[in-house]
DNA sequence: TCAACTAGTTTACTTTTAGTAACCACCCTA
DNA sequence: TAGGGTGGTTACTAAAAGTAAACTAGTTGA
C-alpha cells in the first residue's frame, strides 16, 4: 500500500483518496452559510444598526422583495439577523445584525479588502 | 429632502436609496470568484504543492468530475491556479495554485476558522 | 488481451436558485 | 378616494448548477 499526498493504492493496484472531503468541509459549510447571493450585502447593511425590511430592499438594489424575504429567513435561522416588530398598526419591522453575525464581518471586510485590493 | 440612513424622501413623498447596491458591490464580486462550490476547497487542496486533476476529484469525494473540470477553468481564467501539462504520453496535468490565488487562502482560513469555532 | 489508469467530454436529466410581476391587507395623508 | 407607504406572499418562468453514467482516445502492467 503506497500512498502520496493523501491518494493511497491498494494491493490490487487501485487508487483511492485517503481523507476525501466526503461531505461540505468547513470552507463549503461556511460558504453555504454566507454565500448565497446578497447575505454578504444584507450582513454587510446591518452592520451600522438597524434597518427596516423596505429600505434593506430599497439599497439592495437589484434584489427582489422576494429575494430579500428569502435570505433574511435563512439568516434568522443560522442566527445571523433578528426580526423585531417595533409596531403594529402602522406596522414596521427591522432587522438587526446579532453579535454571531458580528463575527463574521470580519473577514466579509477582508473578503472586500482582497477583492477591492486585485480589481476584481 | 430629507434622509436617513442612505433612504432620501423627494418632495413629492416618494422614497428612493441614495447608494443602492446597483449591481455587484466587492462581497458580492469576491463571492462570485470564490464562492461557487468547491472552488474554495479546490484551492484549499492545492495550497500544498500541485495536485493531479484525477486525484483532485478524488480528494473531493462529491464533486463529479465534470464539476472539477468546470470549476478549474473558471479558476484558470480568474488566475487563481494554473494547468500544467506534465507529460503527454501517458499524459499526466497537474494544477498549481498561483501566486495571486495564494492571496486568498488567507481569507479562506479565517472562514474556516470561523466555521470551526461557532460549531456551524 | 484484459483491466485499470490518464484527463477529460458528452449526454440526459434533476434540482436549486433567481427573478418578475401581481397581489393582500392594512395604514396615512392630501 | 387616490396614491403612497408598511411587510410581505403567491404563482409562474428562466437560468444556473449539479448529478451519474457513458464515452473518447490513448497508456501501462499482469
Amino acid at each position: 500500500m503506497s500512498t502520496s499526498v493523501g491518494i493511497a493504492t491498494d494491493d490490487k493496484g487501485r487508487k483511492q483518496a485517503l481523507e476525501p472531503c466526503l461531505e461540505p468541509c468547513p470552507i463549503e459549510r461556511g460558504m453555504r452559510v454566507l454565500g448565497g447571493k446578497w447575505k454578504g450585502s444584507i450582513l454587510w447593511h446591518l452592520k451600522d444598526g438597524p434597518v427596516r425590511f423596505n429600505d434593506l430592499a430599497r439599497q439592495l438594489g437589484g434584489a427582489s422583495k422576494k429575494m430579500v424575504t428569502q435570505r433574511l429567513r435563512e439568516m434568522e435561522e443560522t442566527g445571523l439577523v433578528i426580526r423585531e416588530v417595533v409596531s403594529d398598526r402602522p406596522i414596521a419591522v427591522t432587522y438587526e445584525i446579532t453579535d454571531f453575525g458580528r463575527t463574521a464581518l470580519g473577514f466579509l471586510e477582508e473578503l472586500k479588502d482582497w477583492v477591492e485590493q486585485h480589481q476584481i
